[in-house]
DNA sequence: AGTGTCAGTATGTCTGACAAAGTGACAGTC
DNA sequence: GACTGTCACTTTGTCAGACATACTGACACT
């Protein structure tokens, strides 16, 4: 015989389960107040601590944010949650920096790709700047990390493409808190790094597509030997590769 | 002067960010049910409603799932639930059919390179079933949507990359969602979306990576081209193609 | 125009209570 | 000895009601 397991629907459930089919349903509109707790409780006609438990897992989908005060309103869900929630995923189920790096080295060559289309003035001129400084701090490692996250992020935002920054943002996190690893174990890489930081920021503003592809794709495949010189697993989860913090996340507007 | 909007930690927030934080740092093991509320009571030294919402928090957040009854237990956060949050992400931010597309025609196209390499033998039976299917319901329009969608699925799984099926499904939920749009309305769209999955699945059984990878981009520019005929407007954000079944989603195992 | 005051409203937290659903032990039946 | 029914115990879900705090908006005052 064929069974399902049986879950019963608790109310604060079902609070949620409406207020959010509202919300998505455009019922609830964008940027305007939900209702009082209170005229919540005479729409679904439970106490109040049931539609708060409702409203909280409403809160923490995102769904609602808190404005000035105490009153929640409707919000679409930002990318950052979303980010983070992928981050954890990945980071707990064992993805190994080898699958990381296989979806982000495509990501990459497709951000550089459409950024040389499209790339505006003031995300260009940013570009530079971080070229610049990288070449300025070459030595002090800590800023190299920061500044390699900070140029593969400005490219990813200059391809103008949402659906990408979505996908790739994550694994971007990831990945490249992991290249601490590498850049503090070998210095040369760094030489590198800046070589063809340079060359794809040129291949961009020159709006040359393939160049500037090409060149990341090499920059990437460094990443990875880089890796493997200094030591790294490409097989080991990527959890043995970065710190706690990441992981953990800030959880919005809240944290320390 | 400089100032950050004030914002006051309530306890039921800080109740969360600690429980949180417990369970990603491991210090509340996986598969094990979190303390008792009345614990929890004790710990932090408030009241049982206060717990209760902190719990509500996690509990939208993925960190601890209903196990056989009312104990929560402590899980890693899983895929479909962060697939669901960027799909939210995506419609509700305007994200249009050309970025989607765009970015899901390159992990499409990596996909079915890695596959190639690794496939497993069960998933290139179904890989072919799924043709043969194809095949055989060539004049069923809602079929071929659904076996469409299976068909991209199916190689992402085989890729071997959770990494890279994290990324792609949500995309590729909403992108196959969309091409309702052209399969109703061209007939002759599904003779060449035919042709096209034989090609790819013959190389990827063949173990040809460039080959496979060069049909499948065929079939995306193809999609693309389809979806044009069809009188569809790339630039116009995905929510005019797909159902809003797909975006309210079913909120893991509750749903109607 | 800018500032102090104040009532009204909504939220955050507490107190206390009870029903329903699961758990585990124990005894009874075949 | 294996299966089944019973029962006390634990934990969660929901209710009921209360109070403090913090924001809002209006009004009076300078």
């Amino acid at each position: 015989m064929k069974a399902q397991p049986i879950i019963v629907q608790t109310s604060y459930r079902e609070v949620f389960r409406q207020m959010e089919g509202a919300i998505l349903r455009g019922e609830l509109a964008m940027n305007e107040p939900i209702p009082t707790e209170a005229e919540l409780c005479d729409l679904f006609q439970v106490k109040r601590s049931t539609v708060r438990e409702g409203i909280r897992l409403l809160e923490q989908s995102g769904l609602v944010t808190r404005n000035r005060a105490r009153r929640l309103v409707v919000t679409a869900p930002d990318a950052g949650r979303s980010s983070q929630n992928i981050i954890r995923s990945v980071a707990l189920n064992g993805v190994t920096l080898e699958e990381l790096w296989r979806v982000e080295r495509e990501l990459e060559a497709l951000a550089s790709r459409l950024a040389s289309d499209v790339i505006a003035k003031p995300l260009l001129e940013r570009l530079q700047a971080n070229v610049a400084e990288t070449k300025e701090r070459r030595d002090d490692a800590k800023a190299i990390v920061r500044l390699d996250m900070e140029f593969h992020q400005l490219i990813a935002d200059a391809s103008a493409n949402r659906a990408l920054t979505m996908a790739r943002d994550p694994l971007g996190v990831l990945l490249y808190a992991s290249s601490d690893f590498v850049i503090t174990r070998l210095q040369q890489s760094t030489e590198r790094l800046i070589a063809a930081h340079q060359r794809i920021c040129d291949a961009i503003a020159a709006g040359e597509p393939d160049e500037a592809a090409t060149w990341m794709l090499k920059h990437m495949d460094d990443f990875k030997r880089g890796c493997i010189m200094a030591g790294a697993n490409f097989d080991d989860p990527i959890t043995d590769f970065v710190d706690a913090d990441v992981i953990v996340g800030l959880t919005e507007g809240a944290g320390r």
